[in-house]
DNA sequence: ATTTGTGCAAATCATTTGCAGCAGA
DNA sequence: TCTGCTGCAAATGATTTGCACAAAT
């Protein structure tokens, strides 16, 4: 799984004359070990404990190449703060994110998925990818 | 339609004691106007040609009343602007997004809507409201 | 040897805030 | 009049960029 990534993203900067440096590995680890809504400032945060002169924009950078390479891609939660996820996640859940205590939850439902396509192919529209958000209230913060 | 939301508003300025002003009816008139996906500086360029003195941080701070008045939302897609829209257009639709040529186009499907409730409940999850965008290549890009 | 990458600091972009004067209620 | 509102400018927060040096090919 990570070594498909990892392979992925060491072929992408071959292609195309790029260097591959251990801060461009080191940061797709943790990328893909922090698993989904990663903001650039939280993973960089995670690494400057044990790699204390790494610096911001290396992780910006490096994340703006993990989009191009299609490892990673932006996803859109409300607020100011940009957050992505590993693109081999997309698609593949959904969210429903409670308004009161912020937290998420990833779920899948594939009568859902299948009506996605349905509703598609009437309107003649290729799908690539989707995003399913739900915002609501959980079940603790209802209680 | 419009009349509505705009007695909404003055319900709501009234209700709490604040105060109906030009700038906060022109912008919302605006933002109805533009309907969708609106960012807050495009709402200030589009205003300020009519009204130079308009103050950016006046449209921010109207947005920021609207979406607690419950008549924008903030609508999540990628960027680093944060973009709104009306609510009463939320929650009614998806969106189709072609990543070729940018169309968004709108649609809707009650069976979806309706196994996203199931889906909610088998969480113990009360929804709010819910964003469904799917993202590929519309129709006349495909050809 | 050549070219790209990195860290730093400064720059920029979006958004927020403090404040002095202005305007609805 | 009283309190909230506005515009401005300065502050903050997130992200980007310029540059000199370091590292990968």
């Amino acid at each position: 799984m990570k070594s498909d990534e990892k392979a992925a993203f060491i072929k992408y900067l071959k292609d195309r004359g790029f260097k591959k440096t251990p801060q461009r590995q080191i940061i797709l680890d943790k990328f893909l070990e922090m698993k989904g809504h990663v903001s650039a400032d939280e993973l960089f945060r995670a690494l400057r404990r044990k790699y204390p002169h790494l610096g911001q924009s290396t992780v910006f950078r490096s994340i703006k190449l993990l989009q191009d390479a299609k490892i990673a891609s932006e996803v859109n939660f409300t607020g100011k703060r940009r957050r992505f996820e590993p693109e081999h996640i997309k698609g593949h859940h959904d969210h429903l994110v409670c308004v009161n205590c912020g937290k998420t939850a990833e779920v899948l439902d594939q009568r859902i998925e299948k009506l996605q396509d349905d509703l598609v192919r009437r309107y003649r529209f290729t799908p690539l990818r989707h995003r399913l958000e739900i915002f609501g209230i959980c079940r603790k913060c209802a209680s």
